[in-house]
DNA sequence: CAGAATCCTTTAGGATACTG
DNA sequence: CAGTATCCTAAAGGATTCTG
């Protein structure tokens, strides 16, 4: 079952997608986690400037319970646990990839709208 | 400027996607609008079950402002106004697509996990 | 190092009543 | 019809302290 917390049935496609990457460190951590492949959790924090630590255990624990990202937890001392994404953490990076594009495409409607509104 | 307060800049596309598709039905309101290319806002309401006045409202004005959604009003008795998607609003429909694909198959995967657990 | 636990603030969202 | 205005609850997020 999911982690996050889901009443009902998803009304469509987007829903069940948006349940998942919905938290305010997500998608990034989904990011984070494409570009290097696999990181611990102090590097994670680190690549997330501004995280607290409670969000980021939580937002983890969400997306394991979710299958977007595999926990492998190394019993040496001091501790040492690696994320790194799964098939399907994968693959919804790449059906994110569209929406990366539009969004660059807004920061440039906005920066030029900006510096026109300046410039005025 | 976007309606989504947002305080500093954005961390990459997906985040500034995000930002304006952030909201318990702005994405149902772009599928509705996608769907029909105009709505009232009476239709829209009852379109999207269990949606309140001040959410629907709230949503379709900070989407109004993102320049996702056209409002037009019509000068009439009793109050007419229709909404529809902009250029920019069917655009990030369009992004949204393979999102939209990747949640069917989350829920088909929930949908077959739940029917092996009840099997068993 | 990788967290667990606790407390607190902020934001999202909902219910209801009213209006031009 | 298409909203406003007000009040309230719940959920998200953050800061801090502690621990194996």
């Amino acid at each position: 079952m999911a982690a996050s917390a889901r009443q009902g049935p998803y009304i469509c496609g987007i829903d069940a997608a948006m349940d998942v990457v919905t938290g305010k460190w997500k998608s990034l951590i989904l990011w984070e986690l494409h570009e290097h492949g696999t990181r611990r959790f102090a590097e994670l924090r680190r690549g997330l400037p501004g995280v607290s630590e409670k969000m980021l255990v939580q937002h983890l624990r969400e997306m394991e319970e979710d299958g977007l990202v595999h926990r492998e937890v190394y019993p040496v001392v001091p501790p040492k646990v690696e994320y790194s994404l799964t098939e399907h953490g994968i693959t919804l990076n790449t059906a994110l990839e569209s929406l990366a594009v539009w969004g660059q495409e807004r920061i440039q409607r906005i920066g030029a709208e900006k510096t026109a509104t300046d410039a005025a």
